[in-house]
DNA sequence: TTTCTCACA
DNA sequence: TGTGAGGA
């Protein structure tokens, strides 16, 4: 793993800011932890940290109810990049582009080119 | 002051 | 999901 991935998955970033940055209200960050969408890991006095990583899982996760799907669905797209993520030892960004060619032909808009199917 | 958990009208 | 209580 690059120590830019690593840096990505350091866990350091609090409640306000990824509420900054989602633009998510702290309710639905914390259910969304409860639905397994995103993982923060907990320090001092059980507050959450999340990482960079866990702020674009949200960022994705945001559009793709916005695009009408459901958490039943949100849920196997992040369960799925994690483990083409892992599987394949792809960098994230590849990952995210495998995710949202789904995200694209669950919701019913544009399928997904064939040069991205056979990551699927 | 910020975030946490729990519970409810 | 929103909001308020009661803590840390």
């Amino acid at each position: 793993m690059s120590e830019k991935q690593l840096r990505r998955s350091l866990a350091v970033l609090p409640m306000s800011t990824v509420i900054a940055l989602t633009d998510l209200t702290a309710r639905q960050i914390r259910y969304y932890e409860t639905q397994e969408l995103v993982h923060p890991k907990r320090n001092d006095g059980n507050r959450r940290r999340y990482s960079l990583n866990d702020v674009d899982r949200l960022l994705e996760i945001k559009d793709g109810l916005a695009s009408g799907m459901d958490f039943a669905t949100m849920r196997k797209l992040t369960a799925k990049k994690e483990a083409v993520a892992e599987k394949k030892k792809v960098s994230d960004t590849h990952a995210r582009r495998v995710l949202e060619a789904e995200m694209q032909q669950l919701a019913g808009m544009r399928p997904a080119h064939p040069s991205l199917r056979q990551h699927l």
